[in-house]
RNA sequence: GGGGGUGUAGUUCAGUUGGUUAGAACGCCGGCCUGUCACGCCGGAGGUCGCGGGUUCGAGUCCCGUCGCUCCCGCCA
């Protein structure tokens, strides 16, 4: 049986001795990270969250407690009473922050065995996912992932304070509510008082806070969950966490102005950086002009050229015909990259394949000016002229082309930029590059559902001068709504909400809901606009994701707890599990079919 | 729903054209060792090659199916 702790009462932690606490007696407690037992004398290296500190087992001082550290093995957790020294001339370990000194151990308590642990819990372990998540207790205690949720805890802090001081009340919102169309797919929980109905898990807490506004409390924010059941990501997980925010009796500046400011709060307190505000506004027509996306990379060039006009009266068909029918020929100077060779070219066209583009076409710009390209001979020197103009292309230089939809001319051009970005080595990792992207559409064509589908969600307002075309041009019509675009990740978004019934429900006609459908899921927020509703606006940021730039990691896994596997599994737990018979009995559920 | 990657010892990996008893490193166990910090030296144990089927005299290797993990497209207002 392992030792009891008794009245042992921890002193310190094990990052905080130094040369200062030369000679005090001190109670430690931690995790064996190794053991180096040279027969005679022993090594331990203690473990905790704030870090290492060697304790020393020697057997001319103590020989039982030597005797009792043989059995000492990795995780094994310790209490321990002992002396702080300085260790002997030259042994110091400067690796260490503990590293000057030690502690000589007269009194060892053995709090509990550990079974030998599958990957060792060190810095910079390579061990698959898999196994992973299938110990996260253990793949926790590395310090990297120690480190990532302190961060997220240093982060949600800093947010906490800031708003605080911004007069914003944290208020919770249910998480058994009601289903809402329109949006991800809900996660559904069955009612058992209420045979046959289901709650649904908020996708985002969007209604309650806008009736917070309403009920008077002016300033709300929540670092809450959301969930949606749609299919995992790096950056995507099936319950993940919001920073959620709204104001009332205000602007898009003010909110933005908010979200500047809480961003600057939390890289000063986490990464001791001062940002530069106001961040970088770029409106959405613009972003997606020169980039491709809507949540453009700023740290490089390599921007795209839009040379639809000029195409249309070239004589050469594929692009001209394109032009001729509505689509979209953009093209992209890669600098200096005339020497990629035919594999790297065809492994780039492979790239823009993913995103529906059927080709890319490429011009080199050879060192004695001359255009190799396959497309080349199908150019006058005239409109050769133009392109190197537009495209200010230059001796050594690689032209790509998209010629397709302009969906597709986007996404493809767009991804291919972010893609030579890294390839390229143009981005610099160690520059916050933000920007506002603004002015959204208020609408798109959803061609599967064949009618307009809100671009950010039905309850943003448009913007005032574009009222008119909600009847007449609808997809011309722009909202009020602006997303947080950090390094080519979009961080948060919102909107300035619509606040008057009758243009709530407008919204709600042009997007094809009848009366009764809406009367039915959105009577109540009609209802409560129509009692005294005070303009208002927010935002949410991706809190997870937030965490995971600020610690420099390529998943959201890595700052989450307990995340969960692409096939939304817990490998610890086992969830999602079958119910037992009588549970569904109870709830009035049969399941049909099962994988 | 679709495309790519991957699965061999506790872990990370190697394993040639299909050919004898499937290897290495780390970890683990035992012994020795009083100044290590990736301690060292000696010895040892450890394998349903993800799972199922097929081809073959013979399969870790080839074929078919299936499952897990992962990246991406679709999806995610």
């Amino acid at each position: 049986m392992p030792d009891m702790l008794g009245d042992m009462k921890r002193t310190h932690h094990l990052a905080s001795l130094g040369r200062q606490d030369m000679g005090a007696s001190v109670v430690l407690m931690g995790w064996v990270q190794r053991r180096r037992d040279h027969g005679g004398v022993i090594f331990v290296d203690l473990r905790d969250r704030e870090g290492i500190t060697q304790v020393v087992f020697n057997p001319e001082r103590n020989p039982e407690v030597h005797a009792k550290a043989h059995g000492i093995r990795s995780e094994f957790v310790l209490a321990l009473r002992g002396t702080v020294v300085a260790r002997p001339e030259g042994m110091e370990n400067p690796n260490l922050k503990t590293g000057a000194i030690e502690v000589m151990v007269d009194e060892l308590r053995i709090l509990n065995t550990a079974a030998t642990p599958p990957f060792l819990i060190e810095e910079n372990v390579e061990v698959s996912e898999t196994i992973r998540l299938q110990h996260r207790h253990l793949d926790l205690r590395r310090p990297q992932l120690q480190r990532s949720l302190i961060t997220r805890h240093k982060t949600g802090q800093a947010i906490r304070n800031f708003l605080n001081t911004q007069g914003f009340l944290d208020i919770e919102t249910p998480f058994l509510t009601r289903s809402t169309p329109e949006g991800a797919r809900d996660y559904l929980v069955p009612s058992r008082v209420n045979a046959g109905q289901f709650y649904a898990l908020p996708q985002s807490p969007q209604l309650f806070k806008q009736l917070l506004m309403i009920a008077g409390f002016d300033r709300y924010y929540q670092i809450v969950k959301c969930f949606r059941d749609e299919d995992l990501r790096a950056d995507r997980q099936p319950e993940f966490t919001q920073i959620d925010l709204e104001m009332s009796f205000v602007t898009e500046e003010d909110v933005m102005s908010i979200g500047e400011g809480l961003v600057s709060a939390v890289f000063k307190e986490v990464l001791g950086m001062e940002l530069a505000t106001p961040f970088e506004r770029m409106d959405y027509e613009t972003a997606m002009d020169r980039y491709g996306l809507d949540k453009p990379d700023l740290r490089f060039g390599l921007e795209l050229v839009d040379l639809t006009a000029m195409m249309e009266t070239v004589g050469f068909k594929v692009f001209a015909d394109v032009a001729k029918k509505g689509g979209m020929i953009k093209a992209l100077n890669a600098k200096g990259c005339a020497e990629f060779s035919r594999k790297e070219i065809d492994d780039l066209t492979a790239f823009v394949a993913i995103y529906r583009a059927k080709g890319l076409a490429w011009i080199k710009v050879k060192e004695d000016g001359e255009w190799q390209s396959p497309i080349a001979k199908f150019f006058s020197e005239e409109e050769k002229a133009r392109m190197v103009e537009r495209l200010h292309m230059e001796a050594g230089d690689l032209i790509f082309f998209v010629a397709d939809t302009p969906t597709v001319v986007n996404e493809a051009l767009g991804n291919l930029r972010n893609h030579l970005g890294r390839k390229l080595g143009l981005v610099d990792d160690a520059v916050f590059r933000f920007v506002w992207i603004t002015r959204f559409p208020m609408f798109e064509y959803d061609e599967t559902e064949k009618r307009l589908v809100a671009l950010h969600h039905p309850f943003t307002a448009p913007e005032e001068a574009d009222f008119a075309k909600l009847d007449t041009a609808p997809l011309s019509a722009k909202s009020r709504a602006y997303d947080l675009v950090l390094n080519g990740t979009e961080v948060g978004g919102g909107s300035i909400r619509i606040h008057q019934p009758e243009m709530q429900q407008k919204i709600f006609d042009v997007l094809g809901l009848s009366r009764e459908d809406y009367e039915d899921k959105f009577g109540f927020l009609v209802d409560a606009l129509s009692s005294g509703a005070p303009p208002h606006g927010g935002m949410a940021f991706g809190f997870d994701r937030l965490v995971m730039l600020l610690t420099r990691q390529s998943s959201i896994r890595d700052v989450i707890a307990f995340p969960k596997t692409q096939k939304a599994a817990c490998l610890l737990t086992g969830a999602p599990s079958k119910p037992a018979p009588s549970q569904l009995q109870e709830l009035g559920v049969q399941v049909v079919a099962e994988t």
